[in-house]
DNA sequence: GTCTATAATGTGATAGAC
DNA sequence: GTCTATCACATTATAGAC
């Protein structure tokens, strides 16, 4: 019988350590001494590096992608689904535990397609729903009542995401040269964006 | 004398191995055999893999960043130089070579912030102009002249390069995730982003 | 399940001949 | 400048006692 209690140390010691410096970068032993557990426990409850990088993975991604995409299912209007969406990822991502994930999600994908890609498509496929053909239904209801002009289901889903996840993804770049090392400006900047991102969006697609 | 072809090979050799598997993935026998140079040439010219890196950063790092935004000191409309910047983007970042850039600029930057911010902040004090400023002044002369709402020119540039940048560091899990495997498609729609995300930002400012 | 000790290997770096 | 040979070390992984 597996003792939970080490095993789910040494996961979150290895969430933290693996999106600090990547998969590569990892060190088995920083991991066991962040879990405060002996190095051969982690080969012991998961056989290889690889595989313990493969069970976080399996944990994080679906974080940042299928989960918060729920919200498309909701009752909602598609102005207030924008609005939702981008309040859930900006919740999600300025939490200092999951502001690395994406990079490390985006990097491993990028490295290894043929290992990481499949868990990114399950974990998608496990929503009840598909997002792109519940928002091409709410874009032809808003059109159909005159409220916004047509835009491609994929086109608007990629720029929610690309506008709420890149700041993050380049925030140290953002701190250093456009915020000229003004730290809180820019985490200020991050946390407006809940509100400056679906304005931007919906006086895109409104019709005038 | 430094012969410089050596050199040189071994830099391209380096700038392909290092987008391709990062800092830490990256193997000097690797960039050795790419360059079909001895290993021990590497450190004959560049000492150590940490120095090498940050050579190749110091070339790659101005490429998709501070140079594209040379079209912002140029003497059009604010509307001209979205299209152009946006136009500047995907062309660049289209081309093999360059699409892995981004994604080991940031991630480097996030694992290293002390030893690389600098190099991407001199790059951008290499501008003989601000963009930030430049950008605020022509939103002011639209907003002035009727044309669009005001928008802060910081939350603006972020969008450009959000919406041009993002979707292509997330390309692999574009093509499988959003695009069912349908690569062509997915890349299609990167290169359609000439046009589409223009028409997205130039559609939220513009007054109505 | 947990530990220590150690094997097995990979890898950055250098010395020294040419 | 270029090469071969090799060092020195770090690191994953495992064997085996408790």
């Amino acid at each position: 019988m597996e003792k939970e209690s080490t095993k789910k140390q040494i996961l979150e010691a290895a969430q933290k350590v693996f999106t600090e410096v990547g998969l590569d970068g990892a060190r088995m032993q920083k991991i066991a001494d962040e879990a405060d557990v002996n190095k051969a426990m982690l080969h012991y409850y998961f056989k290889s590096k690889n595989k313990l990088f493969k069970s976080v993975f399996r944990i994080i991604a679906p974080k940042v992608f299928p989960e918060i995409l729920q919200v498309l299912n909701k009752d909602m209007s598609l102005f207030e689904k924008i609005e939702k969406l981008v309040d859930n990822y900006i919740t999600v991502l300025i939490n200092n535990n999951n502001e690395k994930i994406p990079l490390l999600i985006l990097n491993e994908l990028n490295k290894n397609p043929d290992e990481f890609s499949d868990i990114m498509l399950e974990s998608f496929n496990s929503l009840d729903f598909d997002p792109l053909k519940e928002l091409e239904k709410d874009i032809q209801e808003e059109v159909l009542a005159g409220k916004i002009r047509y835009i491609d289901p994929q086109e608007l889903l990629i720029n929610i995401i690309s506008m709420c996840i890149f700041p993050v993804c380049a925030k140290t770049f953002l701190q250093k040269v456009i915020f000229k090392g003004e730290k809180d400006k820019c985490q200020q900047f991050l946390i407006t964006r809940r509100e400056t991102i679906p304005k931007f969006i919906i006086n895109s697609i409104k019709s005038d």
